[in-house]
RNA sequence: GGUCGAUUAGCUCAGUCGGUUAGAGUGCUUGCUUGACAUGCAAGAGGUCACUGGUUCGAUUCCAGUAUCGACCA
């Protein structure tokens, strides 16, 4: 049979393995109609990006619950693809640009720009989808998609023209969240919020022909000078009798009113604030409740405007300066206080984000938030853990509505065409070239959609819609989607919605919802951190299998991770172990092994074909409920203690002589790889092309069940006492030094002879006996002997010279007085007429048991002790 | 300010329906060329389950509060 090395090498397995499953097909889903579809597409990553840890922990969670459903016989679809990332992609490119030749998009022009980046995605996009081979990924190539395909650039202009003949989506100058690094609009999602130290100016407002004065309080000064008017609450009293006056406003000497809104907080600063309609969305509203002019004051890169006065061309924090000083030097400046207060950064470049008033086009979201928010309330949406359906429950009924143009040129260009002519506008699937009204020339808007507005299109625009596809019949909705936290908002909340409105149903019944994978110190793994670790060098060092076992164990469901290359390190011995048992098996392995279970067993094999089955079992049961980590703990935990570090010991001695043992170690290890095989789908598959039962690949065999006749709860339970004695003789000997290669009788004496019979080899083998005497006869314990209790057995030891006494006694004096504690513990429980009364029959039962066991254990540390005297 | 999460061995984390002698990995100590594996085997030490109350026959587990840390939202 096959030799193996005595090291598992990854390197000579995983590349080789993965090219096979390719060439033969495995990853490819078919409309079967006998079968059951099971349906999960991938989070598709940008399209020139890397690999990264998030996306590691990712792919694994889907390619275990993909290779399990496969396993049991489900159509398994996993769909992969890549997803144009509007800003991010944009960016990289004129980054590249910029360093490489020195020049910007502008310079290239729209139509010259977008081939360069059309350019860069053929160059660099297979590389993300090639590290996800590495990973392993049993995805779909056949089906990959982009989200500027042909076919899925027409489903995103379906969905916006749907959309805006329904009024779901219009156009309109309101305050969005604008970057001036990106120079582009963002969505309130695209920002995040960091808590920074700041200033709160106390500024004088000067009344108009008067020597009074207001005082406003503000943490941006700059703003003043789009200032119109100056708000108090109307039940303020300090400020009631200057409603309706004018104030001065200082630097531009423009007047603006006082007015009252209810919007102020009496409480807040000075209780009088500046209204800039323009450039803050509450001042925005009250502006438009009072009539306020609004005046806008920056430029695209928030530089000041030729609006602002003096300060005009300066930029926004130089101004802010300037502002300051000039207030201060009129005398107009009454403090400053430290505060620090939240400010908005975009997402992509982390430049402080600008509210600017703008025309854009905005997706109305109250009537699709509705029936969004009763999918996870009805629960056909259920997220996994559970908790993720408040924060997403709480967005959906707080959402504004949602600005989708960007300012960019890389992405799906808003299918709107206006005539400059007649100002004519139309929407329309198809481009308009002449104008309708008055036949003029027509031009598309300019700006591009939100990457993630094509993006909640995912689970159905890859699947063919909005034709009536047999893949989208067959596989949508689809399954599970597996995400991170970190993009509930941007993407789950938008499928859900977008998957409703546009197919009439939920995109997909659960969404398995992960945490974030940081360093060893806790941090979120980032580029200017410089603590990123890449996922492809750790592959390259232990192995895909190694990462994906570390990935998928050790944590529960959406709690974040730390990462540790020990836990890898941990990862990789447990494949190098397996390896070894198996090639313990292989080498054993006789001509005509058929690794079919035999007939005849003996205990310890029904005992591990019962715990192999009970791991099935449990296995099993935590893969359908989403726990992985536990799943695979289990298998852990069977594999190497109870199959390598037992079950392959207690059958040595057997190996030589008997056929059936060699048949019991093939069938119960193909079993431990079959359940394996999801989680380390390499070494499972390599190991399994050498088992005898092995027809093709180990990804298409059938799942291990469970089966209650094999069970075997009496033989376990025997198997169980027998290793207990065991353990507790090592204990022994190593507590009194004896060496492994002094072997010694041993006496033991019990009422289960039949049981401990059994287990004569096993004592010799692994217990260091030489000679084995199982008896119920008191009178054989011999003198002189180190007696130790386990469960339904006393165990002398005679060893005179090994023998001190004192120590002896001590020894087992500390285990009496143990065994009085837990006699005493339990007692008092079972004395204790609540308990009896109201505690379940089977606790009561199961402590008496207890009890029971441990006073016949003190009896016999009690015998011991005598014996010693 | 609101919501949510975390707090268990030196470190990183599990712990499902309330009943376990509270577990794992790693680290530490001791001993081992044991029929595959030193990426290994055997044995061991190591815990006030953050704190305070409550519910309960019984709380690491459920509830309330406190403290510390973190995340999200405003």
């Amino acid at each position: 049979m096959k030799n193996l090395e005595t090291k598992y090498d990854p390197k000579q397995v995983e590349d080789r393995i993965y090219n096979g499953w390719e060439e033969k097909g495995c990853f490819h889903a078919k409309v079967n109609r006998n079968k059951k579809p099971f349906t999960i597409v991938i989070p598709p990553p940008n399209v020139t990006g890397q690999l990264h840890m998030g996306h590691a922990l990712d792919e694994t969670l889907q390619d275990i619950l993909i290779r399990y459903h496969r396993m049991k016989g489900e159509e398994a679809l996993w769909l992969p693809g890549t997803d144009h990332a509007g800003i991010a992609t944009q960016i990289r490119v004129e980054e590249f640009l910029r360093k490489e030749e020195g020049l910007t998009r502008y310079d290239l022009g729209r139509e010259k720009f977008l081939e360069r980046v059309w350019d860069w995605k053929k160059k660099y996009g297979d590389t993300i989808i090639n590290q996800l081979k590495k990973l392993g990924s049993s995805c779909d190539w056949e089906r990959e998609r982009f989200t500027m395909d042909e076919r899925y650039s027409k489903a995103v202009r379906e969905v916006f023209v749907n959309l805006y003949e329904k009024g779901l989506i219009y156009q309109g100058s309101r305050i969005i969240n604008w970057c001036p690094s990106c120079t582009t609009a963002l969505s309130d999602a695209e920002v995040d919020y960091t808590e920074q130290a700041g200033h709160f100016w106390h500024i004088k407002y000067p009344v108009k022909d008067s020597d009074e004065y207001v005082v406003i309080a503000t943490t941006r000064p700059e703003t003043l000078l789009g200032d119109t008017a100056v708000a108090v609450h109307p039940d303020d009293k300090r400020y009631s009798d200057l409603i309706g006056k004018m104030l001065v406003l200082p630097l531009m000497n423009r007047e603006i009113p006082v007015i009252a809104d209810e919007y102020v907080d009496k409480e807040f600063g000075t209780g009088a604030v500046k209204i800039t309609p323009a450039h803050d969305p509450n001042d925005f509203e009250v502006g438009l409740r009072h009539n306020l002019e609004q005046i806008k004051i920056f430029n695209d890169d928030a530089t000041v405007n030729e609006l602002g006065g003096k300060y005009a061309g300066m930029d926004r924090y130089a101004a802010r300066k300037q502002i300051v000083q000039d207030l201060q030097q009129l005398g107009l400046l009454v403090k400053t206080e430290q505060h620090t207060h939240n400010v908005g950064q975009c997402y992509r470049c982390s430049s402080t984000v600008e509210p600017i008033i703008s025309k854009q086009w905005f997706v109305k979201m109250k009537p699709l938030a509705k029936p969004a928010l009763d999918a996870v309330v009805e629960g056909k949406v259920k997220f996994v853990p559970e908790r993720f359906s408040k924060i997403y429950i709480n967005w959906m009924e707080n959402v504004h509505d949602w600005c989708i143009s960007r300012q960019l040129w890389w992405g799906h260009r808003i299918p709107a065409f206006f005539c400059p002519d007649c100002n004519e506008m139309v929407v329309s699937k198809e481009d308009i070239t002449v104008c309708p009204k008055c036949g003029g020339k027509m031009e598309q808007d300019e700006d591009v959609l939100d990457t993630w507005f094509s993006s909640a299109l995912w689970p159905f625009a890859t699947l063919g819609w909005p034709e009536k596809t047999d893949d989208l019949d067959y596989f949508y909705p689809t399954n599970v989607l597996v995400t991170g936290y970190d993009i509930i908002f941007f993407w789950v909340a938008r499928m859900i919605f977008s998957g409703i409105e546009h197919t009439g149903t939920v995109p997909f019944d659960t969404v398995f919802i992960h945490g974030i994978v940081r360093d060893s110190q806790g941090r979120k793994m980032s580029k200017s951190l410089g603590n990123g670790i890449d996922p492809l060098e750790i592959i390259d060092k232990y192995g895909a299998d190694a990462l994906r076992f570390t990935l998928a164990t050790g944590n529960s469901p959406g709690n974040d991770m730390r990462f540790y290359t020990e836990r890898v390190e941990a990862s990789r011995n447990f494949a190098n172990k397996i390896w070894n048992a198996s090639r313990f098996v292989l080498m054993n392995l006789g001509e005509n092994a058929s690794g079919i279970l035999p007939e005849n067993l003996e205990l310890e094999d029904k005992w591990i074909v019962g715990r192999l089955n009970t791991v099935a079992r449990e296995v099993t049961e935590n893969l359908e409920r989403f726990e992985l980590g536990i799943a695979v703990q289990k298998l852990y935990d069977f594999i190497w203690d109870e199959f390598c570090d037992w079950y392959i010991e207690l059958v040595k001695p057997r190996l030589g002589s008997d056929k059936n043992p060699q048949n019991v170690l093939v069938y119960v290890l193909s079993n431990i790889l079959k359940l394996l095989h999801p989680f380390m789908p390499f070494i499972t598959e390599e190991i399994f092309s050498y088992l005898p039962l092995s027809k093709g690949s180990i990804m298409v065999e059938k799942w291990c069940e469970y089966e209650e006749r094999q069970l075997y709860p009496a033989e376990t339970a025997q198997l169980e006492l027998i290793m207990g004695a065991i353990k507790a003789i090592r204990n022994i000997r190593a507590e009194m030094n004896v060496p492994p290669s002094k072997k010694a009788t041993l006496v033991i004496i019990t009422e289960e002879k039949e049981t401990f019979s059994k287990g004569e080899m096993f004592f010799k083998k692994l217990a260091g006996a030489n000679d084995v005497i199982v008896t119920d006869d008191k009178s054989l314990i011999p003198e002189n002997a180190v007696s130790l209790v386990s469960e339904g057995a006393q165990i002398y030891i005679p060893q005179n010279e090994l023998v001190d006494k004192e120590k002896e006694i001590a020894r087992l004096k500390a285990e009496e007085k143990r065994l009085i504690n837990e006699i005493k513990r339990v007692e008092s429980k079972l004395s204790n007429e609540g308990f009896i009364k109201k505690a379940p029959p089977e606790v009561v039962a199961q402590e008496r048991e207890k009890g029971e066991k441990y006073r016949d254990m003190l009896n016999k540390v009690m015998d011991g002790l005598e014996n010693l005297k």
